[in-house]
DNA sequence: TTGAAAGCGCTAACAT
DNA sequence: ATGTTAGCGCTTTCAA
């Protein structure tokens, strides 16, 4: 009984169980048909081997299915992708499924490669945050079975579903916050205008200076920050101007750190109001004040939302909004200088 | 010419472009000794067709080799995890391989489950930071060439690569750092003692406090949170007593946390250290010192070892160590009540 | 209840 | 330079 070299096979514990080869398949599997006293034998055969079972082999001939999904995000070890990845993987758990992933670095090209990688390694849909902009490439993918969902920002030239925060909403939340405390001077911080959700909330605060009757004043805007650093000199800028705002809104959780450091730095009197929520923010020197939404629903939306694509749903692509809200905790409740008493009315 | 439903295969795209599987296989695989027209009729061929090349049908002729890795953690929205995972993706990229991960949530049932799934899968190489304390079952797996590399725990029964963080050397750090402000009543808020890291933290404190002359009032030990919310009220307990310590050392970064609200709250003049840094840390209320050691570094480590095993490396089992740093950022500079002027010289 | 044969999509080994 | 054949480890189909 010569059983082949390295890992054992389905036909090693066959020829060592003196079964036949789809005797094991069913044992293995759980079929029925099988004597107790034959499936035994077969089951000594497999532990004493150390059988495993190759799911590469069976997803190829099975056809369909590799109970392996891709995501493809920006960094793992950014809070709010890492949250992102682990609601998806809850929900892929929970359906047989294993998580493949990889860091974009917010790189379109890097983002297509692990793409392509992860099409060929036949995965049963893709959730992606996208960093490029072009993604007609998968429509043919979609036709062959491999649905996508699209997470934090919408997809380029493609109908699919896509999970996206009310970013022009939530950033009217935190301007008019600002408004109702008096302020006018109220200044930007953020990542560059390229990225969908800088220019949505860009265009929330426009809406909200524009119906509170102000003019918005471009110098005091200051974008373009990808990390705290950036986000930090940029604020320094705008604080170091002859007419200084009286307070800034960052619009995401990187640039609201390089903010914070700043104004406790250099003008502590100054408000500010963050997009994004994140940890310790109450427990700051200056708790920070912040427009909160939930990065976890984002990916057990898209994840449900993707599996019953898996599942044959092929209803026309949805667009599910997560709503945000704002969260009082100091840094925003500022008066400008000069003011006194209760809060300023709007008129 | 009929082609096959669903997903274009190499046959389809061989017929397409009137030639031989082999000949397509050549394309793909950009190997040589194929004419430049045909190659064009064959690329011309996958391309009309949305051709994919299938690695599951690929990895399984070629035998060894699915180019993916798999990564069982206790968290993945965790930051000291997500870290690991991100650098062990980044080693795992510049290797061309994808990475599968799993959150075992501390269940060793759990980790068994996930390792199996990935061992199913025909992963390269396995990096486990356990749960568990048993990996016999691993034992074999090592026979047949899939290697696991162990992060942060080492594994149980099983001689294999491990990379630990400098555990007792660290508190010692901690604790040293404290004596020599003068603090002996110093109080200890960690996670289970059933965990190897909460173990070796507490074997430092005990060797730092002998090593200075005094003894350990077991009172002071307030072990078994997991989370901050638990650490806070352990820490509450510690500060409630009737002589309270005049520091702290806490043994992780949650339960640092925990500490931090508990110490600001009732007793602000409490010294604090803690193992593990995290973000933030130097904005808080109160900055706070901690003992520094690098996650991202051992995910790379640890993925480095992962390859140079796949790549055929037999030699011995190896155990590498992360070293630690003290950061002093405020909260463990702070002397016991009535002790003034300079450092206490220890005696 | 059990088994033999065919074949999933690809590559290795050998023709031509 | 190109094609044919066999077979990776498994499941499907059909037969005994």
């Amino acid at each position: 009984m010569s059983l082949s070299q390295g890992r054992p096979t389905m036909r090693d514990v066959a020829s060592t169980a003196g079964v036949s080869l789809k005797t094991v398949s069913r044992v293995v599997n759980g079929e029925p048909g099988v004597r107790p006293a034959v499936a035994a034998r077969v089951q000594d055969a497999i532990a004493t081997l150390g059988f495993r079972r190759n799911d590469l082999a069976r997803s190829l001939r099975h056809g369909r299915r590799s109970s392996t999904i891709g995501l493809v995000i920006g960094d793992l070890a950014n809070p709010f992708y890492s949250a992102i990845a682990r609601a998806v993987e809850a929900v892929a758990h929970r359906h047989q499924t294993m998580l493949i992933s990889g860091s974009s670095e917010e790189d379109p090209d890097r983002e297509r490669e692990i793409v392509n990688a992860l099409l060929e390694r036949r995965v049963d849909g893709l959730i992606v945050v996208p960093a490029g902009n072009d993604h007609r490439y998968l429509n043919d993918e979609a036709d062959n079975g491999t649905p996508a969902v699209f997470v934090d920002r919408p997809p380029g030239n493609l109908a699919a579903d896509v999970i996206l925060i009310d970013n022009a909403g939530g950033a009217v939340l935190a301007v008019d916050h600002l408004l109702r405390q008096g302020h006018v001077r109220i200044g930007v911080v953020g990542d560059a205008m390229s990225l969908y959700t800088t220019a949505q909330r860009i265009k929330g605060y426009r809406a909200a200076m524009t119906a509170a009757g102000h003019l918005v004043d471009e110098g005091l805007l200051e974008l373009g920050s990808h990390n705290a650093d950036a986000a930090e000199a940029a604020t320094r800028r705008l604080l170091e101007r002859s007419a200084p705002p009286t307070a800034i809104f960052s619009t995401n959780n990187r640039n609201t750190v390089g903010a914070l450091r700043a104004v406790l730095a250099e003008a502590p009197g100054t408000a500010l109001v963050g997009f994004d929520d994140f940890e310790l923010a109450d427990l700051l020197a200056r708790p920070v004040t912040v427009v909160r939404h939930d990065p976890a629903e984002m990916g057990s939306l898209a994840a449900e939302l993707l599996f019953r694509r898996i599942d044959g749903d092929t209803r026309p692509p949805r667009r599910k909004l997560i709503r945000t809200e704002l969260v009082q905790r100091g840094s925003g409740e500022v008066r400008p200088p000069g003011e006194r008493g209760p809060r300023a009315k709007r008129t």
